[in-house]
Order: C-alpha cells, then sequence, then structure tokens
DNA sequence: AAATGAATAATGAATGTTCATTCCGTTAAT
DNA sequence: ATTAACGGAATGAACATTCATTATTCATTT
C-alpha cells in the first residue's frame, strides 16, 4: 500500500505523452456530474477517458483523490474565466454585466462543470486544500461588494456574503431550473434575469424605508 | 410469567404495527440529506428508525422505493406548509411576505427535509408520480406570479418560470450558503433578503430602461 | 380470566452483486 | 534488452436484498 502510493506520488513524468492526467480529470467531471459522486463507479470513468483502470490509478491514488483533482481543476477554470483582467477594486454596473456574461458563457460552455460545482456531497469529500480553493473565488468577489457598498453603488442594507449568496443561488437557481427542463433560458431571459438580480443588490433610492 | 428476555422485548412494544413506515421514512430523509442517495447504505437507514434491515423490507420493496417515498413525503410536506390557506389568486406584497416567512419557518424547523429536497441527484431515482409531485407546487406559484403580472404588481419583463426560478434559488442558495458556514442568517438577514428579492421581482418604475 | 396456536410481523445472518483497488502480463520507448 | 507505461482480469470489501427463524398478536377455546 505504500509502495504504490510512493510511486503515484513521485509520477512527475505523465508518460511520454502528456495530458493523460488531464483527460482522466475532464472524463471524471462529467460522468461525475451526470451520475454524482457515490454513484458513479470508477471504470465507466476510466473508459470515457480512454484509458485503463489500472492507468487511471497510476495517477490518482484513490477516487477520493481523483474527485479533488476534479474539484480544484473545475474551480480554478471557473475563477479563472471569472476574475481573469477584472478590475474589482472598482466596481461599476458594467462591472456587474461582465460577471454576468462571464458566468452565463461559462455555464454555456462547461455546463457539466458547472453542474459538478454546484453538487451537494462534494463537501464530505474534500481536503481542506480544496476547501480553501473555494475562497479563492470568494474573497475577491467579497471585497468587490464591500467598496461597492461604500461607493454607493450597492444596497448596504444586506451584508456582503448574503449579497452574493443571493446572487449566486439565483444563478444557480435558473440554471438548474433549464438543466431540469422546467424552462428554457434565450439570451433575452438572460439579460432580464440580469436586470432583476441587479436590482436586487443595487443601491435604491426608495431604501430608507427602514423595516 | 414471562422470561426477562420477553419482559425487556416488550418494553419497546415491538409486533404492534406502529407508524413504523412514517419511523423509517423520516429515518431516510436525515441519513439521506447527510450522506447523499449513494451514499447511504439501506442498514443504517434501518438502524436510525430503531428497527431491522428485513423489516424496512417489509414496508418498501427497495431502496429506490423508499427514496420515492421519502420524496413525495417530504415534497408534500413542503407544499401543505406552503400553500395553506393561502388566496394565491390575490396577489400583494402581503402574500409575498408570507411565502417568505413560510419558507423560512419550514427551512428553520425542518432543515435536514430542505436539503434532502434541494439535493441534486435524486432526479434519475424519481418515478413518474414523484415527478408531477414536483407540479404541485410549481403551477399554484406559477399562476400567483401570472396574476401578479396583469395586476402590475409584479414585472413582467421576466416570464413566470424564470420568475420563479430566481427567487427559488436565491432562496436555497442562502440557506445553503448557512449550511456550508459561509454565512450565519439572523431574521434581520432574512427579511432584508425577503426585501431585495422582492425588488428583484416587483414592478419597477424604472423598467422601460436599457435592453 | 387464562391458555392456545394459527396468522402476522420482525429480525439479522446469508446471498449474490457491484464496487474500489491491485497485480501482473503485455506493449511501447530508448 | 531494459525500463516504464499501460490495460483489464483478479481480489476482497461493501452493498442491496432475501429468507429461514424467532417474536408478537389476537380470535378462539377452556
Amino acid at each position: 500500500m505504500a509502495t504504490a502510493t510512493s510511486i503515484a506520488n513521485t509520477a512527475f513524468r505523465p508518460g511520454k505523452e502528456g495530458g493523460k492526467r488531464e483527460q482522466i480529470i475532464k472524463a471524471a467531471l462529467q460522468v461525475f456530474a451526470e451520475h454524482g459522486l457515490h454513484g458513479t463507479p470508477v471504470p465507466p470513468i476510466a473508459d470515457k477517458a480512454g484509458v485503463g483502470v489500472g492507468t487511471l490509478y497510476r495517477y490518482f491514488d484513490s477516487k477520493e483523490a481523483l474527485i479533488n483533482a476534479a474539484f480544484c481543476d473545475a474551480k480554478q477554470r471557473l475563477q479563472d474565466h471569472l476574475l481573469a483582467d477584472l478590475d474589482l477594486l472598482n466596481p461599476s454596473r458594467a462591472l456587474f454585466d461582465t460577471l454576468w456574461a462571464r458566468l452565463t458563457s461559462f455555464a454555456r460552455k462547461e455546463p457539466e462543470t458547472f453542474q459538478f460545482l454546484e453538487m451537494q456531497d462534494h463537501h464530505s469529500y474534500l481536503t481542506a486544500e480544496s476547501r480553501s480553493q473555494e475562497q479563492a473565488l470568494l474573497i475577491p468577489l467579497g471585497m468587490m461588494v464591500i467598496i461597492g457598498q461604500r461607493n454607493g453603488l450597492l444596497s448596504d442594507r444586506i451584508k456582503p456574503d448574503l449579497a452574493i449568496a443571493l446572487f449566486w443561488g439565483a444563478f444557480v437557481g435558473i440554471f438548474k431550473a433549464e438543466r431540469l427542463n422546467y424552462l428554457t433560458l434565450t439570451d433575452d431571459d438572460l439579460k432580464r434575469a440580469r436586470d432583476a438580480c441587479w436590482l436586487a443588490v443595487a443601491a435604491n433610492r426608495t431604501e430608507g424605508a427602514s423595516q
């Protein structure tokens, strides 16, 4: 057991042809998204990746390790896609629209990745390291909201974490509804949804109303 | 007189058919919510319900049947809790607040039930009948939104299904965030979140704006 | 009332299946 | 020819489900 582990760990050279690790992660993501984490056996993943089961275990110590790798990879890609070249310290309506557009294009281009990331049950699997990956997205967004509130752009009636959860939940909700065939989302629908979300979090002149 | 063994046994009142079916469904719900559908073996469910595995199979043909029963039961309870004595055909801000308050009290009183209902992976398990249960909640809500839009109370820029998905997603999102310890929700937070959601779906004078 | 036993309910060890992981014969690279 | 990568049958553990056995009920008899 210890021997196998060290072999897999020291494998800095993934065969002669790179990309196999990637293939496996990509395949894992798709199958996991479709059948759930506990729900998918390892062999189908290897199958989809076009490698043998034994090979898969050369690259990952266990199914759990594979899950964590897939999670980190997916989260990283989402972060890069969302935050690349974005000046979060200068919130504006345009910045909000950009974020929405990027979120949308991600959910459209990689629906399985998006679904995978929203699955409930990975949290029992994730290592501390995987969990911290979560923060890398949340913290910048949180700062953006704080600044937006200071600037008077965003409503300061709800705390930043809550605003993010609300917004994120709404976004996830409409794509989940589409996936389950409760509705279809046209580009126009997405724009209207975006504007509705903006109304929820933006500073609003009718605010002082008090509870 | 009976032996010591039978005395101990009769203390638990075995044999008599009491709400055993209910017990099992309730236990199943809790364990499923915690470990996921594929993730929970049947024996722990029987354990938690205080019955033997064989007994569980007296009441349910299979694990899948149990999942469906638990799902229908949970959905029914949510529906009853949300819609009881509610005049959905007369939408108003007050009605919206009532719905929110009921949703909140449900999520607070039965967090596992709420989580179970939002789990991604039941859909591959559900029978047609279980699925139709879904509609029993969605259809009345949809009607309410349609009427609200006709009345000028709700924005008609987004279609009813989308409004519901947005609102529902936001609600689920904030409770999910709380469950994962990304935030804590005070009663005040919940009211502010409610108001933010209202802004997202309510008719708004600044509407005609940008495309 | 107390006793009986046929009918019903409950049980958990036993069964066959599916899964994660390993192991070793084969293949490709140098 | 040597070494490392590969694949998939083989292995043992965990699982869903069954079934032979035990416990409980209750209508009937005494």
